[in-house]
DNA sequence: TCATTCTTCGTAAATATTTTACGAAGCGCT
DNA sequence: AGCGCTTCGTAAAATATTTACGAAGAATGA
């Protein structure tokens, strides 16, 4: 009695969220994508339809006989989810209902992740007064997601590298209770990874990889229609293999690692250098305009074609290409999206990119997989937040 | 009835292919293996022990209550496995029965694999010789596993490199039609890391990583227990990674590969080379002696610790280390085993291994991952080939 | 235009599987 | 030895899947 009621409470949950991913199902379409009888699905959507969360849609087109009724999420039952992404610098944040809408507008709050243990303290006192200000009552709130830089192993709901707390509580199970909300925290890049596979390029993909270019370069791994996040939690620091010629030290303490010539700190930095030699570059204006970072400024310039720009920018797509050709040697992936903040100048790094693909890869390996540009760009690390828990959250 | 009885064989393929795998099981084991229930399973087993397939062998020791029977396969069924490794040079054969016992001794031809259309042929006609004279009825014999070179769908049973056939006939089929029995082909490393995960050193391990060292460097990939083969089958070109400071042009065309210093046949060339300017060793002698290769003399040498092998060895185990810290990054496996022909050697390769990690390796990431020498060595590839046909076949 | 044939949908009945309940078997402690 | 606790494995009950089939509709062709 009690476990079958779990596993129908689940199929309940994998109804819904398979709605929440496709909007629009036929009762052949849940059975198939939950992979539970027509029966017994029909049992489960009934009995969501009477509960109101889902509605009735008419009938889908022809696919050559009868035609199916079609299913989706009831916009009344109003159910949101808080979607946190952070990075080295700024935590943003947004409110999505289960249409993929934005409900309460993106806000974002400068937070320097460091070793600071006030941290946590500003993080839940920012998400607290953003929640509250919603106005949105706490019962309509499904959970929150947030992504994160650093060693984040999802399933304890732990950050290795930033957030650490005393004693022996994990930073999900803190927040959760502070927030009194259903907590989930994963890499940054993993969520990055899960909006492209879920709503973005790799929609059709069961075997993905998202280069997530940021202010280093992560790496998100979809393997066999799941996320791949290795035996620790900590698979994909694709920014610190070891590639690079460059002798400097990275932020790691290790030589060789790809970020050095290739996150957009170092990239800015060598476009200012080549400044203060004399190029001259419409960087030199935009850097002084501190409302958005000198990254920002960066990927901006380079996407209107400011030669510096592009010039250094070129520069390393040919490393990441390089990076990139290593990965499809080990892993051979149906496609790479090259995703995150970096996708915005996407169109200049495929140019080099797939230059190393041409010089590096074995052509045989090189055209089994697609490369492409994100679709999503920025939005995808706020949308995986929300991805995340819709997946993972419990419903009623 | 017809989906039910479908249901009902794999379940009896699964018991078997677990009692091969752990050898003594009871049935709560096999229901958690198979994933179904304590009656069903009781039934299949009934059923397997009434046909004669397994024995009953007493309980198993207490676990706190009552005692469980334990079953095992039936020696008398006589079964077996026909197992097949290839490298570039010499295909390798043994008969295996399903306890892992050689029932026929190995046998060993020399087939060069190049794109000459009669190669097919001269397989064939060793496969058939081989097993005719072995003098096991045909129906005895569960199948034919195949272990090779080249870019191989296994799924397929193409292989995209070697043997490439008139028409659109797939390697696997032809064989299987020459020789009357079911064939399964594989990638060499692929089958090195089945055998490693199944009976080696990553038993207890579900993400696990083989590197197979012998002509090239291989890899084989293990990802939540089970083979991870990349979206068209070609996961795993280790060998190919840019990574060599070298200039020198790779066989596959490109430059920088991580072969290029790292095959055993340049490390014989390494040796050669140094020996022509006067270094002594005992390799001189060694590579006289024609009835082994000279890459086995090298690992031979360099496990006797000859001062010119081991010093050329451990350069190559510094790249080689290299490679695996790049792996490290990017997968964050549990296990790491160092296996195939070369883990002959493999003592003497873990220390430039491990330096290499350690140089270029962040700690936290490293600290996750154990790294280990295969024990199964060069019998893995064999041993590999069985695997892949008792978790294949269809038995009765 | 309309009947015929085909395909797919979705429910009802039949069949299969899992869950739960329970007696049997056995360990370990007093 | 007796008692409490745990695990095994079967029988009965509950649940899920498969199959069969009528309904709904599309495609075809007279």
């Amino acid at each position: 009695m009690t476990a079958t009621l779990k596993k129908y409470r689940q199929l309940r949950r994998d109804v819904i969220k398979q709605l929440y991913l496709n909007r629009l199902l036929t009762l052949p379409d849940l059975s198939r994508l939950t992979a539970k009888s027509l029966p017994l699905v029909t049992t489960a959507v009934n009995d969501l339809l009477q509960e109101g969360y889902i509605l009735e849609s008419g009938l889908a087109p022809s696919t050559g006989g009868r035609r199916a009724s079609t299913f989706l999420l009831n916009k009344d039952k109003q159910k949101y989810i808080v979607a946190v992404a952070m990075d080295q610098l700024v935590t943003r944040t947004a409110i999505y209902d289960l249409h993929n809408n934005i409900k309460v507008e993106e806000a974002s709050f400068s937070l320097p992740l460091s070793d600071d243990p006030a941290l946590v303290k500003s993080l839940v006192d920012f998400l607290k007064d953003y929640i509250l200000s919603s106005g949105i009552p706490q019962e309509q709130i499904l959970g929150v997601g947030i992504g994160m830089p650093g060693f984040v192993n999802a399933e304890l709901g732990l950050n290795h590298t930033f957030f650490k707390l005393k004693g022996n509580v994990g930073l999900r199970d803190y927040l959760s209770k502070e927030l009194s909300l259903p907590v989930m925290i994963d890499n940054d890049s993993s969520l990055v990874a899960l909006a492209e596979m879920r709503f973005g390029a790799g929609k059709a993909a069961s075997d993905l990889l998202v280069v997530n270019i940021g202010w280093g370069i992560g790496l998100g791994m979809v393997i066999n229609g799941s996320l791949f996040r290795g035996h620790s939690g900590y698979a994909g620091e694709f920014s610190h293999i070891p590639i690079s010629q460059n002798n400097k030290i990275c932020s790691c303490g290790k030589r060789g690692c790809l970020e050095v010539d290739t996150s957009l700190l170092v990239l800015v930095d060598k476009a200012k250098a080549e400044m203060a030699k004399g190029v001259s570059s419409r960087l030199q204006d935009l850097f002084a305009d501190d409302r958005k970072s000198a990254g920002d400024h960066f990927l901006d310039a380079a996407k209107a074609g400011d030669p510096l720009a592009v010039s250094i920018l070129s520069e390393a797509g040919l490393l990441i290409g390089k990076g990139i050709a290593t990965l499809i040697h080990i892993m051979n992936p149906q496609v790479i999206v090259l995703g995150g903040r970096g996708s915005i100048a996407g169109k200049i790094l495929m140019a080099p990119v797939q230059q190393a693909i041409n010089e590096f890869c074995i052509p045989m390996l090189a055209e089994q997989t697609t490369i492409s540009v994100s679709q999503l760009g920025i939005k995808s690390e706020l949308l995986g937040a929300a991805i995340l828990v819709v997946e993972n959250c419990q419903f009623s």
